[in-house]
DNA sequence: CTGAAAGCGCTTACAG
DNA sequence: CTGAAAGCGCTTACAG
């Protein structure tokens, strides 16, 4: 059923029928209605959206690309409130939500008006074709492109105030928890640590890395272990890992919250108690992190704040207003009871956050 | 840049341009390189997806609509593990994801080759809208449409088991507490209750009562509390009502964890103990709940194995195969931290779930 | 207040 | 292995 069909039957022009949709004010009050009960009749749902989009040459929908497999991304807490934040703004602006993994870096680029790209490596292949494409577009948290319009955290500021956390609480032996990206890099060295294609894992690395030097423990001897995998299981096994590890660390600096999390339950299994006997810090303050037994002590970012400004940047550039500066949000420490002094005693204590 | 201009440039036809992408076996591979090559060359990313959509008649994208905000949709870790379910077969057969507010049921019903329809009121309009059009969907939990594609839960076995553990345990004076959906539904009123458009709701109700009935408790004594709206602040308002109440409940049914997290914080900050002195159980089992300070005792569903189904579901509508019979999902009580005999004392104690 | 005509970008059956 | 032509469903500037 289309236009045609309902101009037919009412013996009008389709444009009417267009205008009864589109136009309202261009026809009759009694005209529209017999329209739109003819449509009704004929099970007519209005304009079809691909007609629409190619005539219209737009699709009032924004992309939302990830590098995970469209599962991952939807579970991730810390995702999940980014997504709901772009949900927000995007709801109010009448625009749809499409979903996209990298994959396919052309569907990619031809589903939407506009892309949000969350979180990629550097040289991933959406960028080049959205460049390619003149796509508006706006990243979030990686990778770093001169000049593009940009909303992440500070990273490095919020690793640094937990490293220096840790430090102040007297820990000597401190171990990293990394990201697992899928790939497995191997984290331990150095050399390829420092091509590591995310830079939000670099820039928490080299947060860490400053307070820690700054408090006289040698990066050099802090092991960075990274989750061999996105999801639970594997980082289940790299906490087994760290716990097992020759270092015998007082602490650990997990990257997230989830990865904090695999951490706690893994000490508890194997009868290490957290903070008494290890402390473990984590990233993101993702809603569990305040409920978990003990709760974590983290780097709090507004995630729903970033999605919405993300969003805000996206539609002002759809409506061709000029690039905005890049937006860098505050990563601040959260201290809750998981740390404190290392076993043997430490420095000062600090006061807890009262919630 | 289009088809056309590539063609133009080469000196071919659009149409072998066309078949470099959708049909490589149709022409040479020199040509077909010659033809990508001006294509990056131009800046042109491939066929655009509506003048495709339009020509095939297809758009390989699943729609999910929900009844509220999309940014609830997102936030919510039950819906949001039903979404990671969809998507990862989403994914899988190359479609896109589409989120639709359930607002605008024309959109909703012209952007996606099909609709998920989640967890929406009776009468809905997506949903005639749907039908109009022979849209091919799938009902997620609500509404119950006759002889509609459907996934859902046993909601009624779930909160009767919820409601049977709390009997045992002895408890007589409960409470429960139901979703907030917006409008304000006085669910005291046992006559507008009956009248509730939320299938769900009226099932984990019935459930609830079932079992309060058949344990000695006559569900006329039992207050339904409602909170006034769908986010957190609403569950809190509703959670602090319910510990002011007359009734002073030794016991709270929560429809659903987050509900039952209002409850539990809202006891502490009236120095109340859950569970020595306030049962409270939820709905849902979401991965908060095992972390929660007390691990909270829930009904539990497999959202994202809901998510998967309804998925394939819909992919065997589209691609013409007869509709399957409902599916029904079990929904089974967890036991944990949150419950224990009323204070006075209650009947028999059941053992914990070991995690 | 209403209509005829052009064209958005693409793909496919058909012919060579 | 390649091409000419038709048409998917819609909307808009223009004319009346």
């Amino acid at each position: 059923v289309t236009v045609k069909d309902i101009a037919a039957e009412l013996g009008v022009s389709p444009m009417t029928v267009s205008n009864a949709y589109n136009r309202p004010d261009q026809l009759s009050d009694a005209l529209r209605q017999r329209v739109l009960e003819t449509a009704a009749r004929l099970g007519y749902a209005g304009p079809s959206r691909a007609g629409r989009d190619l005539r219209l040459g737009g699709q009032r929908t924004i992309g939302v690309v990830y590098d995970t497999p469209l599962a991952y991304a939807v579970r991730d807490a810390a995702a999940a409130a980014f997504l709901g934040g772009v949900a927000a703004v995007a709801g109010k602006a009448e625009h749809h939500l499409l979903l996209l993994a990298t994959a396919d870096p052309v569907a990619a680029t031809r589903g939407a008006d506009g892309l949000i790209v969350y979180s990629v490596a550097d040289g991933d292949p959406v960028l080049a074709a959205t460049l390619d494409r003149r796509l508006p577009f706006v990243v979030v948290d990686q990778p770093r492109v001169p000049d593009a319009p940009f909303v992440g955290a500070n990273d490095r500021r919020g690793a640094r105030e937990a490293a220096a956390h840790l430090v102040e609480l007297g820990h000597r032996r401190v171990a990293i928890l990394a990201f697992g990206h899928g790939d497995p890099w191997p984290l331990a060295d150095a050399e390829r640590r420092a091509a590591l294609p995310y830079a939000v894992t670099r820039e928490r690395l080299a947060g860490y890395k400053d307070a820690l030097r700054a408090g006289g423990v040698d990066p050099a001897n802090v092991p960075v272990h990274e989750a061999p995998g996105p999801d639970a299981d594997a980082a289940r096994v790299a906490a087994e890992a760290i716990l097992r590890s020759d270092l015998g660390p007082t602490a650990v600096l997990a990257m997230s919250d989830d990865l904090a999390f695999a951490v706690v339950d893994a000490a508890a299994l194997a009868g290490v108690d957290v903070p008494g006997e290890l402390s473990v810090t984590g990233f993101d303050d993702v809603p569990a992190s305040a409920r978990t037994r003990p709760e974590i002590t983290t780097v709090r970012q507004d995630h729903d704040r970033k999605g919405r400004l993300a969003a805000e940047l996206l539609l002002a550039r759809l409506r061709g207003e000029p690039p905005m500066s890049p937006q860098r949000l505050r990563a601040r420490l959260v201290v809750r009871a998981s740390t404190a002094p290392p076993p043997g005693g430490g420095a000062r204590t600090l006061e807890r956050e009262d919630r």
